[in-house]
DNA sequence: TATATTGTTACACC
DNA sequence: TGGTGTAACAATAT
């Protein structure tokens, strides 16, 4: 499930292989994930032909400037007056092939972090866009569940991105102090710790897996209310934002699902989860079983004996 | 076949 | 008004 740490390793990628590339051709299998301008799809099933045609033609010609994020958002900036946005929400993968690359290697691709996963070609049934580049290099947009979406934005309708001027701090940004994360919370004060860690508005980035893993280097329990956190374990799930996000960044991300990288390869962070999907089993730490629970509909791991 | 899955939004309630 | 909790939604694999 694509976090912090797993959309800024395809930014990073990406960044790397697409800049001064040219697009000579989109091609759209599924209408419903692209759409024009900065609201929000509300009715994403109302995407008319004459929709993909434009977003289509806006992007021909483009050459990409750079890729970037804020929170779990792309962000590709490419040349001319306008700006891609894509959202990899669950289960959105992007996957780069090189022309040479692709021949070397036979492009053949296992697109779920499982051995009993086929080996698929791309473009794959949940292949549902994708970009020719001029220089015979391709990206693909897979998403298995659809929930994803691509959006052509007009750069002076930036602005009015409603997620972004309803996002809160980047957690790896210097601003994001101690003070400014404790200022946000003050409007949360009666919810679970967890869902706070995992609140946009509060700080951007971190959702289900991050959240557990934070909160178990912490020692703070994921249920705990956030008016009851002592001052020190305020500061101390403060303390592991910054760490966690990074090693999960060092690790290439969790390929805990459907999660894979741009060259079709899994993130190694799952390797290094104390609590995430690790229920009934023993705590790393302690020994103590791992147990969960569920808050505000998500599922929450966490070590009973050494988080309280 | 019913269920689990997640980021995000909608909405009722106090 | 706005914080809170719950449900809903997208679509698919298992």
């Amino acid at each position: 499930m694509p976090e912090l740490p797993e959309v800024q390793t395809v930014v990073t990628e990406l960044n790397k292989k697409l800049k001064g590339r040219k697009i000579k051709r989109v091609a759209v299998f599924a209408a419903k994930l692209v759409s024009l301008g900065p609201n929000t799809v509300s009715n994403i099933r109302d995407v008319t032909q004459k929709t993909v045609d434009q977003f289509c033609k806006l992007l021909t010609g483009r050459k990409i400037v750079s890729v970037s994020r804020r929170g779990k958002m792309l962000i590709f900036n490419v040349d001319g007056p306008l700006t891609m946005l894509a959202h990899l929400k669950m289960t959105g993968q992007f996957i780069f092939e090189d022309k040479i690359l692709a021949k070397k290697t036979g492009s053949q691709y296992r697109l779920l972090n499982k051995p009993t996963a086929p080996l698929v070609k791309l473009p794959s049934k949940h292949t549902h866009v994708v970009f020719y580049f001029t220089d015979g290099s391709t990206l693909y947009f897979n998403d298995i569940r659809k929930f994803g979406y691509l959006r052509v934005v007009l750069d002076k309708e930036m602005g009015d991105v409603k997620e972004f001027r309803e996002y809160g701090p980047e957690p790896l940004e210097k601003s994001f102090t101690f003070e400014v994360f404790a200022e946000a919370l003050k409007k949360r004060k009666a919810i679970p710790i967890k869902l706070a860690l995992m609140d946009t508005k509060v700080v951007v980035g971190i959702g289900n897996i991050y959240s557990d893993e934070i909160l178990y280097h912490a020692h703070v329990r994921p249920d705990r209310r956030v008016d009851s956190l002592k001052p020190k374990e305020l500061k101390a799930v403060f303390g592991q934002i910054k760490p966690v996000l990074q090693t999960g960044i060092k690790y290439k991300g969790s390929s805990v699902g459907d999660f894979v990288r741009t060259d079709g390869k899994w993130g190694s962070m799952g390797k290094h989860h104390f609590v995430y999907g690790r229920k009934k089993q023993a705590c790393l730490g302690c020994g103590t079983m791992i147990v969960s629970m569920k808050l505000g509909g998500r599922t929450s791991s966490f070590c009973p004996r050494e988080q309280v």
